[in-house]
This record gives structure tokens, sequence and C-alpha cells, in this order.
DNA sequence: CTAGTACCTGACGTTAACGTCAACGTCAAT
DNA sequence: ATTGACGTTGACGTTAACGTCAGGTACTAG
């Protein structure tokens, strides 16, 4: 024996399904899901998805994305550019563009919000007004 | 003087599809929809829809209600209440709760939107210094 | 009688992002 | 050999709020 207790082969970290859905809070069957749309890559080991860094790294930016409201469509386009090449001016001009959008469309949605938030209030104030008429007969 | 001009024997007002559809900006398809949802009754004139005040006012509700973030379902419910009894106590309480819930979830809603805003906007920010460095060099 | 216009009733299609089976494969442990 | 844990591939189901036909009716104008 060489002496080393040989745990791992590769503990330069490769994921399995279950691993990745307990980190992430995602289910199989969204990973499955990412695969097929093409957003993740994983490789099989004999049937089974075997998860890399960079699937779990892509896997991340799936997720953010998706807090950002961005469709899955989108992020996929995201990720291929980032995958081209990162350090491409167009590329980030490209990325830059589609975030701008995506950020514009988020503060219009924010600022309706705002809008429906106020009315709303002010429609429960007056029901609330009402209310303690009804009450205080 | 009462010898006034008669225009309309009813100006009463009953409104046609279409009437409605311009005047709100929907499509007929979704005013049947809200009729087949129990959300509008509009009477007929041998297989025309005539829709009456009540129509109209209850048509409104509804798509203030949407602005709101209300679903259909929800807005169904919040019209009912109005109907049965709007001097009723419980009936108004009713309503204040929904409502309630729907504004801290929309309050909930904005709030995140506003960190997605935030975190975007620095990603945004990062990117476009990479880009500075790019160009100038 | 014939257009034309307005309207009607089904009923299937759409979109996104998975959920939910069913049926089967792999591998370690018993 | 068998049980379990874990995983796999289809493939159809779900939800909301209508869109989009196809094919028929009612009534007015000419």
């Amino acid at each position: 024996m060489d002496g080393s207790i040989i745990v791992q082969t590769d503990m330069d970290s490769t994921f399995t399904v279950t691993q990745l859905c307990k980190e992430f809070g995602v289910t199989p069957r969204a990973l499955r899901f990412y695969e097929s749309k093409g957003l993740l890559h994983p490789g099989r080991e004999s049937t089974r998805r075997r998860f890399d860094q960079r699937d779990r790294a892509r896997l991340a930016l799936i997720l953010r994305g998706k807090r950002f409201g961005f469709s899955l469509a989108e992020i996929g386009e995201l990720l291929d550019l980032y995958d081209t090449d990162n350090s491409q001016v167009s590329q980030l001009t490209r990325t830059l563009e589609v975030a701008g959008r995506r950020l514009e469309m988020m503060r219009m949605q924010r600022d309706e919000l705002t809008v429906a938030i106020e009315e709303l209030q002010t429609q429960m104030d007056i029901v609330s007004g009402l209310l303690d008429e009804k009450k205080t007969s």
C-alpha cells in the first residue's frame, strides 16, 4: 500500500443529483428539465448523472437568473454567452443589453406594484372606515 | 320643463359586448370567459348578451382586481361578498382579510423585486467595468 | 332573396416550468 | 437471490387566462 487512506479518487468534486438538489433546494425533475433545455450538461457514470464544478456554477447562475425574473430561455442565452468567450467585447455588450432590458422591466413592475399597493391600501382604509362606523352604531 | 328631448327609451343603459369591450379595452372572449366563471351575469336578448349597469360595475371591479394581482377566482370571491350584503360586518371583515393578505404579498413581491434590482444593477456595473477595461486596452 | 354585420357556442391550442406517474436499471449490502 | 436506495427515461398532467378557429344564428338593409 502506498500508505494512504484512499477515500476519493476524485476529490476534484463531482456531484450527484440529490447532492445538488439538497444544496440548492431544487428537485431532481428540475435538474433534468434544465438539462433537457440545454442549460446543464452533466456526464454519465453508467446511466447516472454526474455534475461537475462547471455545472454547479451554471446551476447557481440559473437560479440567480430566475430570481431576477429571467426566463429559462433568456438564462440559456446568457449562459451561452458566458461560454463562448467571456472576454469578447461584443458578448459582454450583448449581455448588458439583455440585462438592461430586464432591469427596465423590473423597475416598471416595481413601480406598478407600488402604485397598486397604494391604491389597495386606500381601498382598504375606506372599507375599514365603513366597518368602524358599523361597529360604533 | 319636462318637455325634454327623448333620445332613448332606455337611457337606463344596457350594453352590448363590443361596447363594453371598447370602453374597457378587453376582448369579447374575455367577457365570455368572465361570464363562464360566474363573474358576470349578462341577460340575453335572443341569444345576444346584454350587460346592465351592474355588470359594467362588476367588470370595472374585475379589471381593477386584476391590476392588484388578484386571481379571477379571488375576484369572484370578493364580488360575491359585495353581492350578498355589502353592509354585513362579517363580509367586510372577510374582504379586509383577503385584501390584507394580497397586500402583504404585494409588498413582499415589491421588496424582493427591489433587492433583485439592486443585485442586477451591481452585476451590470461589474460587467460594465470589465468592458471599459477591454476597451481602453 | 341575399348580403352583411354582429354575435353565438363549442372545443382545442397556447405558455412556462416543472409535477407526477409508470416501468425499468444499477449497485451495494444482506 | 433479494431487498433497498438511488437513479433513469418517457410521457402525460397541471395552472391561468384567455386566443383562435370552425361552423351556425339573428336581424337589418337593400
